[in-house]
DNA sequence: CTATTCTATATATCA
DNA sequence: TATAGAATAG
């Protein structure tokens, strides 16, 4: 029944070879308890804190606020556990949400109660965790203990599949939306079989809850799982078997949940499952931090814990430790205005120090400046600009302050772009290597037959599917049946088969080398290197350091199957350089961490609170808009500073904004008006004065994109014109409109120049098209508005 | 089959 | 504006 254990598990398990004394650490550990009464690991705690430690047994529910030293209190709550005696580490379920923190919790148990730390092996992601328990029973649900779990790529493609199969117009209901139908329903642990009818009619006429079936029909006949089903399948392995569940609610003699609130119902009903035998769970969480509700979490989840686990325990954690007065009074002050809270008051012995600034601006680009000229100004005071951080709303606010600090010459980093192994490259690579590993996998088989191009198209690939379907193989083995037939042309069937043989080579070769020494062998061979160094792009380089960093991270693992096993859980950009730089991130990638200074621009009605979370959710949208401005204020120690900006470009398009509600949300005793810029002039924007022109052909929506690219891309000549006056600008357009309509002067032959690909000389005009062969880009077909005559 | 052009679309993110 | 995916031309 047990199979085999995790290979990358190697330690005995007590509970497995049950009564035996764990290899290391226990004894110290009781040594230790009896040893010290005094327990010099509760030192430093608050009384609160301290409760929050002590309370050991029975449902305990810790609303710790920002910054009032919750992952202490985890830390030191199950250190506590462990030296008093009461549980062995392996015997502590410990669930974070990020591999990131997980492994943060386990050092810093480290540093407290030394390596018999190392021991807890429950200590992870509620992904991991599932993982793990799923591969041990894996067959109890219908699949083998090698399955394979898809990212979101290759869910979406199968998706697609499935849609395509049951005959359904994949144009009209996109696999998008079935995606996100079906991890709704995961999110909230129903199966197909228990989605409520009304909305299983939701996607294509009805048939959404059958494309579910039908989806993880698929996945099992593939051996394969998405992430929802690692809760999922959790969920119904234990509800089948009783005594598995057992096992587990016997194991776990302890269960700590960090970040509460960002519980899904699956997440909730596993962390249920497992605690109602001895109850002793322990969540810990922040209702004013829950902003993840757009993809499941519930916030109902903490706000009824009391109800939901009776006789619990509540402890408040309110005494903030990291920002000053005026700061957590703004924070408080805007949170309050949220009916569906808890309800906390933090509090601070720190003094008031600065008060909020709120800074208005004409437009995105002159916040953008200010910024700059800011961070410029702390850091000739001396500031580490490694304590500034930018937290936007969307990450599309990015580029035009990348831009700004880029012309500054501000180091600066963003934190949180495209994960490493969501790169292109990357899941390329790692394609390669699942059908080296596993040549059945028809996902990955199928993303790279033709990357790097090799005339294998989507012809080719539909016979293939034929086959396969008709004779239930994998694709792999259609190919092979396939090629020793003519139903291919020449070419196509030659190419296909050198793959072929290559995949076998790849595969013997995995028996004798190490993995990276097969995954550099298979990236050459295939050409898959070669392919991205003929790509003369700027950013080849960056991929191919990509593949050797890949490359070179596969060391460390015993095999390819546990480093495939790994990747597709974790793997993070090791970019941990302690360089000065300023820190760009979105709101949401910034809880949990903490600066000095924090800007926040971008506070408009419509951007922040953002239009499509109040469209969506209504009011508990917009709720959750205010958590995430409460979490962005009280990432800030000593400085907050808010901007708004009465224009911005929305999709390229200028818009006219106004100041975010949150703005008046904020107590007017903590915060300060900065004063409006010198240079600023008001009355009116210039796009205002297009207004006479409306209904005219210079509305189209072609004429306003022309306009959207000449503010930004037009440089030289235009914006020193129109430096300094705004409303001399009306002049300057109709000039320029002019210009371009009139297609005067731009003649074949003539000499111009191009912003970003430099001279050239005009080899056709169509309108406003030109036809351009660069001295050093090439022929390209540019906007007339893009190029300067010359001569 | 591939390369180019066209067109539709636009939160946030973590396994 | 930027990008991805589809349509289309070669």
């Amino acid at each position: 029944m047990v199979p085999r254990m995790n290979q990358s598990d190697p330690r005995p398990d007590p509970q497995d070879s049950l009564a035996h004394e764990p290899a290391s650490g226990s004894l110290s550990a009781r040594a230790r308890a009896a040893v010290a009464p005094q327990s010099p690991y509760l030192n430093g705690l608050n009384p609160e804190q301290r409760a929050a430690v002590e309370a050991t047994e029975g449902p305990v529910l810790v609303l710790a606020g920002a910054g009032t030293g919750k992952t202490r209190v985890l830390t030191t709550r199950i250190a506590h556990l462990i030296a008093t005696g009461k549980a062995y580490p392996s015997q502590i379920l410990s669930v974070t949400f990020t591999n990131k923190a997980a492994r943060e919790m386990r050092e810093r148990i480290t540093a407290v109660i030394g390596p018999v730390a190392e021991g807890m092996q429950w200590l992870g992601t509620f992904h991991s965790i599932g993982t793990k328990i799923l591969r041990r029973h894996a067959e109890l649900v219908g699949l083998r203990s090698d399955f394979t779990i898809l990212g979101t790529d290759d869910q979406l493609r199968l998706m697609k599949q499935v849609i395509e199969a049951e005959g359904i117009d994949e144009k009209r209901w996109p696999a998008r939306q079935l995606a996100g139908h079906i991890d709704g329903w995961k999110n909230r642990g129903l199966g197909p079989d228990q989605v409520p009818a009304g909305e299983a009619g939701a996607f294509a006429n009805g048939k959404g809850g059958r494309l579910y079936r039908a989806y993880q029909e698929r996945l099992k006949v593939l051996n394969a799982v998405d992430f929802g089903d690692l809760l999922l399948e959790c969920l119904r392995l234990w509800r089948e078997h009783p005594d598995i569940l057992e096992q587990y609610q016997n194991r776990f003699r302890y269960m700590l949940v960090d970040e509460y609130q960002d519980t899904n119902v699956a997440q909730y009903l596993w962390l249920r499952l497992l605690a109602q035998a001895r109850k002793n769970l322990c969540c810990v969480g922040d209702d004013d931090q829950s902003i993840y509700g757009w993809r499941g979490a519930e916030v109902d989840n903490i706000l009824r814990f009391e109800h939901d686990f009776p006789g619990a325990t509540v402890i408040r954690l309110e005494r903030n430790y990291r920002s000053t007065g005026h700061i957590l009074s703004a924070a408080s002050g805007l949170i309050a205005k949220n009916q569906g809270r808890l309800g906390k008051t933090l509090r601070t012995e720190d003094e008031p120090g600065e008060k909020v600034t709120i800074t208005g601006a004409w437009d995105s680009e002159e916040e953008a400046r200010l910024i700059g000229e800011e961070i410029e100004a702390l850091h000739a005071k001396k500031h580490s600009l490694s304590e500034i951080a930018i937290l936007v709303r969307i990450s599309a606010q990015m580029r035009e302050i990348e831009d700004r600090l880029v012309t500054l010459g501000v180091p600066y980093r963003v934190i949180g772009g495209p994960r490493f192994y969501e790169r292109a490259e990357i899941r390329d690579a790692l394609a390669y290597l699942r059908v080296v590993n596993q040549p059945a996998d028809d996902l990955a088989f199928e993303r790279i037959v033709n990357t790097p191009k090799r005339g294998l198209g989507d012809a080719t690939i539909q016979v293939l599917h034929n086959h396969a379907r008709a004779a239930r193989v994998p694709l792999m083995e259609a190919a092979r049946f396939i090629v020793e037939t003519d139903e291919l042309k020449p070419k196509p069937r030659a190419t296909l088969r050198d793959l072929l043989i290559s995949f076998g080579r790849w595969a013997k070769l995995s028996e004798t080398l190490s993995q990276s020494e097969v995954a550099q062998t298979v990236l050459e061979e295939s050409g898959y290197t070669d392919m991205w160094q003929k790509d003369k792009s700027a950013d080849a380089a960056g991929r191919l350091e990509n593949l050797k960093e890949l490359v070179r991270s596969m060391e460390e693992f015993p095999d390819l199957q546990s480093f495939l096993e790994h990747v597709s859980l974790v793997m993070e950009a090791n970019e941990s350089d302690t360089a000065e730089r300023v820190s760009l991130m979105t709101l949401h990638a910034a809880k949990g961490l903490e600066f000095d200074t924090v800007f926040l621009p971008g506070w408009e009605e419509g951007l922040f609170p953002n239009q499509r979370a109040l469209d969506e959710s209504g009011r508990a949208g917009l709720e959750e808009e205010r958590r995430l401005a409460h979490v962005g204020l009280t990432r800030a120690r000593r400085r907050a500073k808010i901007y708004f900006a009465s224009n911005r470009r929305i999709h390229g398009l200028w818009n006219s904004t106004v100041p975010s509600r949150f703005i008046d949300d904020l107590p007017e005793s903590n915060v300060e008006i900065a004063e409006a810029p010198a240079n600023f002039s008001y009355g009116g924007s210039r796009f205002d004065r297009m207004q006479p022109f409306s209904g005219s052909s210079y509305q189209t929506p072609g004429w306003q994109r022309a306009q959207a690219h000449r503010a930004t891309a037009d440089d030289g000549g235009y914006s020193a014109r129109r430096s300094g006056d705004r409303r001399g600008s009306m002049l300057i357009e109709g000039e320029l409109v002019a210009k371009s309509t009139g297609g005067s002067g731009f003649k074949l032959g003539g000499r111009v120049l191009h912003t970003k690909f430099g001279p050239g000389t005009i080899e056709a005009v169509d309108g406003n098209k030109l036809t351009v062969e660069f001295d050093k880009a090439g022929r390209k077909m540019v906007l007339d508005s893009f190029v300067e005559a010359l001569g």
